[in-house]
DNA sequence: GTCGTTGCAAAGCGTTTGCAGCCTA
DNA sequence: TAGGCTGCAAACGCTTTGCAACGAC
């Protein structure tokens, strides 16, 4: 059975606090502010704990490392500002995927980023 | 200057024959066809260096180490096969991107990855 | 002959795992 | 009290680097 223990508590109370998505570094520096003595293996078996139980959810872009984040909506895409780089949802999704697909192969998912400049930094470069 | 090798010749040749992304293993398995004793530190500094020449372009895919295409193809996109992991191109690309791209960001470019089954593992599970 | 290149081994670096002791339920 | 959880350190997988020998030009 799964417990509560003050580490778990103050990695999942970095993540709400956060509200972006956040790398295994930022979570250790996050979470020592509660825990000081706190382990980066007990972050790495926790955010690995939370994201199998669905509590976290995976944000992967190209050539970056892994960020997770508290789940939250559906099916949904990332835009990642070039400026900033922030990463911001993306409701929504393309549509007729299946005609670029080559035959033979056998659609089942897919994942789209989208880059450029966020609100802010096209309002003010 | 730079020297034309056997090793870096046999590399060569293993993107050009595969005609698909690698990665440093792939290389490595593919280029001891002709040159037995290839070393992997020899297909890193040999695909860095062919990187930096714009003979390869990096495809990297949410959460995986990078791979390395010959350059000149046009705009792309992949299909990674989740049975045998290989990475195929797509040609084509989806349209009505903007439609979703929130009020006030400017999108400037975009990356694309489908994932299911390869024809080949569609064809024999 | 020069010096870019190579193979090997060791070093980095971020992530995972083994273990003895701790602490939640 | 049982056994999940933790911190430490070693192990791991992938990539880079140091070095002496090799070989393209």
């Amino acid at each position: 059975m799964e417990r509560n223990t003050r580490q778990r508590g103050a990695i999942r109370r970095a993540f709400q606090r956060a509200d972006r998505p956040l790398g295994t570094g930022e979570v250790l520096e996050l979470a020592r502010g509660e825990v000081g003595g706190l382990g980066i293996a007990t972050v790495y078996r926790n955010i690995r704990t939370l994201a199998n139980e669905g509590w976290l959810d995976v944000v992967e872009l190209p050539g970056e490392v892994p960020r997770y984040e508290v789940r939250g909506k559906g099916h949904h895409h990332h835009f990642r500002c070039r400026q900033c780089d922030r990463v911001y949802e993306v409701p929504g999704c393309v549509g007729s995927l299946s005609e670029i697909v080559p035959p033979g192969f056998s659609l089942e998912s897919h994942e789209l980023v989208l880059y450029g400049l966020c609100a802010d930094c096209s309002a003010s470069p």
